[in-house]
DNA sequence: CGCCTTTGACCCGCGC
DNA sequence: GCGCGGGTCAAAGGCG
């Protein structure tokens, strides 16, 4: 298979699995092919401004290709609905989880103090919960007209021959179900760290099943291990682990700052490497996949100051 | 022994 | 109300 990079980018949705079975744009994404591109993207600017960014890279013996995405505007919804660009497209299935992600405000607050409430109530059980009766139910019961909360999503396709990728943090496997119309199952994994809620859940697109879609719900708390461990955090590993216990700019600052002038990178590649939900191709002045590789090996010399070489993927 | 995975049961939300 | 699918729990067992 002809390695290159390639950078994907998604449509807000909940169920990155929905992508290839449901329609897009009244087109079904049958053609595995076309079943990514014919997403209702985000804008570059979108990317930038609006979306979660987790910039995951997943530095795996294994893992093929790096596919970067984007799945619900989540917990920053201000910056998605705030922006008054309105990624979503309107007849698109994106609907629902613009609603996780940026929709009725009131009630994501109400969602999230219901899931600190939840997760508070978890802990309370391990210590004073000897009363309760436990042989009958596994989950506690919620106060009526409670929702559970859901944290932001955000989404990650790697093109890998294992499901479970190294990010650099230790994850706890409590769950794993069949997902329908697909005869692969997803995984469910909690970070193992203590008063960390970040889970994730990790299927196989059943439309490509070289392709791991990787989903994290929530922010880690927490540095991940691999960062402790190394005191040289900017390794590939680590810089693809960390980003997500980091805020956008806080990230883009650390890693770019001394040599860009503002937090926005005004080279998409850069970008795309601190960003890595932006799809380059679809960024007018961007260079295309190919070329962003090549840009990147062009620019080796100056990418190799502020990007580890092994990060800088290249063909095999 | 501690940590992890496996797995069946259960709960919850949602559509019909 | 019912059924379905997604998500979670927790006991049991495996492994280093």
């Amino acid at each position: 298979m002809g390695e290159k990079a390639e950078l994907y980018r998604f449509p807000l949705h909940e169920d990155l699995s929905l992508l290839f079975s449901q329609k897009s744009n009244g087109r079904l994404a049958s053609d595995r092919d076309t079943s990514v591109t014919d997403m209702p993207y985000f804008n570059y600017t979108d990317y930038l401004h609006g979306s979660i960014d987790y910039g995951f890279s997943f530095q795996n013996s294994d893992v093929k290709n790096e596919l970067a995405v984007d799945v619900t505007g989540g917990g920053h919804s201000n910056n998605l609905s705030g922006a008054g660009t309105g990624p979503l497209t309107p007849n698109s299935s994106i609907s629902s989880s613009s609603c996780e992600a940026n929709g009725d405000e009131e009630q994501g607050r109400y969602k999230k103090a219901d899931k600190m409430k939840l997760e508070e109530d978890r802990e309370e059980d391990k210590g004073d919960d000897e009363d309760c009766d436990k042989s009958k139910k596994v989950q506690k019961p919620r106060k009526k007209g409670e929702k559970r909360q859901r944290e932001p999503r955000v989404a990650f396709m790697t093109k890998s021959e294992v499901d479970h990728l190294e990010d650099g943090y230790r994850w706890r496997k409590y769950g794993q179900k069949a997902v329908k119309n697909s005869p692969y199952p997803r995984s469910y994994y909690r970070c193992t760290t203590p008063k960390c809620t970040v889970k994730k859940r990790v299927e196989r697109s059943y439309q490509d099943p070289s392709i791991v879609i990787t989903t994290y719900e929530g922010q880690h708390t927490h540095q991940s291990p691999a960062t402790l461990r190394n005191s040289n955090w900017m390794t590939a590993r680590n810089f693809s682990a960390v980003a997500p216990a980091l805020g956008r700019d806080l990230m883009m600052q650390q890693l770019f700052h001394p040599m860009m002038g503002s937090s926005t990178t005004s080279h998409p590649l850069l970008g795309a490497i601190a960003n890595p939900n932006i799809y380059l191709p679809s960024v007018s002045a961007a260079p295309s996949p190919l070329q962003a590789h090549q840009l990147l090996n062009s620019d080796h010399g100056l990418l190799q100051d502020i990007i580890p070489g092994q990060f800088i993927k290249t063909n095999p």
